[in-house]
DNA sequence: CCTATTTCCTACTATGTCAATAGGAATTTG
DNA sequence: CAAATTCCTATTGACATAGTAGGAAATAGG
């Protein structure tokens, strides 16, 4: 299940694209329009910026922008980001999980399956195709 | 992300129809083949169950055994049993969840293409497909 | 009837995640 | 210098996850 970081990071992308004036865009104006508050609103976008999706400045005329068209973006990358795995089973959540039954395991080809097309979705999907 | 519960009970489902002998397999079996807890599977066995999807024994000779055959029941229907819900979004989960942004928002039309994907891939995938 | 086996039932617990809130420091523009 | 804004650390309450523990109730075979 997504949860609210993935669903509002995702929101601020899109009202980033929608709103982009060629300057910066204060949280405060975001928080507004997305009716979610501003405080919890800067943990995410932290996040954002620190995981290069978004560019921030500080102080007046300050706020924060997109650093590349929103074509460019995926939605899978975005809530990669936010999530930190899209990956619907911890057997595949982590590259080196080594459960010692995966080579018996009568699940793991339907969970590989499963995850391909949600990864396929979710990465086929562009922020551009949400405006 | 699905949890142990989820994929512990589609465990013990494919257990079960690849024993089935006829007869009721104790749960001793069960986790000791597919190296679980036995004390945690009661509680995941319980819970199928009071779901119907599996019948219960109590005694000497007792034990578990599926109600239908292996082509009569979909992934998507033990794991919605064993989780409660697979929307990908608390928006979709709950049948009369108003969000007052319903109308307006930019993500929802996505996230219902998104749970119709994963749903049709879950009830198309049968049990007997997994053994 | 007795015993072994097995499910069934209630309760408890440790750990972690989610969804925020709070307060203030640092930065930048006019 | 003042106002606006991001940046940073810490804290909190509620809930879910992933079990563990102990024993009661049911059932079959001898």
């Amino acid at each position: 299940m997504i949860s609210t970081k993935g669903r509002y990071g995702l929101r601020v992308m899109i009202d980033l694209a929608q709103n982009d004036n060629g300057s910066y865009i204060p949280l405060k104006d975001i928080a507004e329009r997305q009716e979610i508050s501003k405080k919890y609103l800067e943990i995410i976008v932290k996040q954002m910026v620190e995981g290069g999706l978004i560019k921030g400045l500080s102080g007046k005329g300050g706020g924060y922008r997109l650093v590349k068209k929103p074509e460019k973006y995926t939605v899978g990358e975005i809530l990669t980001l936010m999530e930190g795995t899209i990956s619907s089973v911890a057997c595949l959540a982590e590259k080196d999980y080594n459960c010692p039954r995966r080579k018996k395991c009568d699940t793991l080809p339907m969970w590989k399956e499963f995850d391909s097309i949600v990864h396929d979705y979710l990465y086929g999907k562009k922020l551009s195709d949400l405006l």
